[in-house]
DNA sequence: TATTGTTATACTCTATAACTATA
DNA sequence: TATAGTTATAGAGTATAACAATA
């Protein structure tokens, strides 16, 4: 997906390129740290084909099970449209089911199959040596500190 | 561009979901606030059709007058080919020109023109002001460790 | 041969608007 | 009328591969 980082490692900065104001802007470091951690994140979930976004909604299933696609809209910040392409990826794979809601015929109730569980459960001690690898420069109460600030920036909601 | 958003302010949490684990994982929080923190970017450039993508490369230009495209697409991480149509896009807009390179006729030089020189000196204060409303919870010692963390996660560079 | 920029092309992600079926 | 999901469609952003000019 990325632009073809042979290593996991960080990039190298340009030589004698100048940033101007942008290191200073919270968005840029955002972005820049995201671009990063979205590569590796990839490459680190084995041949799954898994983004983060795939990953996350796995996640909300699982711990939502029978939301609607909706509230998985909001929940991921994604319009109603765009969320039924990404079930229909994750559907065709065989790891989410739409079963039409029994109190309202024109909602689905989303679940996880049990493939779907499987994976899941199998995904998740890479995305935490994946979250390690990230963080590994980061002490304790560093990690706190940092996830408390992130939540504090306006437009952070979620 | 986003999901209209009609408010500056904060998403509303959508109700009685729970994350899971996401909350946790700061790629994911990261990933929460540039969606936020970009809307907020592109409907603060007043009519200006500015994105940070876009801002990034009148800055960085403006630094380094007279940059290669192949210096430039190390620094906003694109490939090459990516690069052309973001120039293209700049120069049809009278913003940015390419000047062959007198050493090496192979390259370009990139050059602000008046035009975009007087843009970004028009844009700074308005992302100024935008950056104030992403940290306006956070006090001045808050912000400088922000960005010290960030600049500490691995694959972070720049 | 290698590098710089370009083109042609394709793929992914996302949104808008209009549609269907329910409510 | 309003809501839930879908479809058709379009746009932005990005990459890969092949190419021309230059080194």
């Amino acid at each position: 997906m990325g632009r073809g980082n042979d290593e996991t490692s960080a990039q190298t900065p340009p030589e004698g390129i100048r940033f101007g104001m942008l290191p200073e802007l919270i968005g840029y470091r955002l972005r820049i740290a995201q671009i990063g951690i979205f590569r590796d994140f990839c490459t680190s979930m084995d041949e799954a084909e898994i983004t983060p976004t795939l990953f996350g909604v796995l996640v909300l299933i699982d711990a939502n099970p029978g939301m609607k696609q909706t509230q998985l809209a909001d929940a991921i910040q994604l319009d109603r449209s765009s969320v039924v392409s990404v079930l229909d990826k994750l559907e065709a794979r065989g790891l989410v089911e739409r079963v039409r809601a029994p109190d309202n015929r024109r909602a689905n109730a989303l679940h996880l199959t049990a493939t779907g569980r499987h994976l899941l459960q199998r995904l998740i001690p890479q995305v935490r040596t994946h979250e390690e690898r990230v963080l590994q420069d980061l002490d304790p109460a560093e990690r706190v500190q940092l996830r408390k600030l992130l939540g504090r920036l306006l437009l952070a909601a979620g």
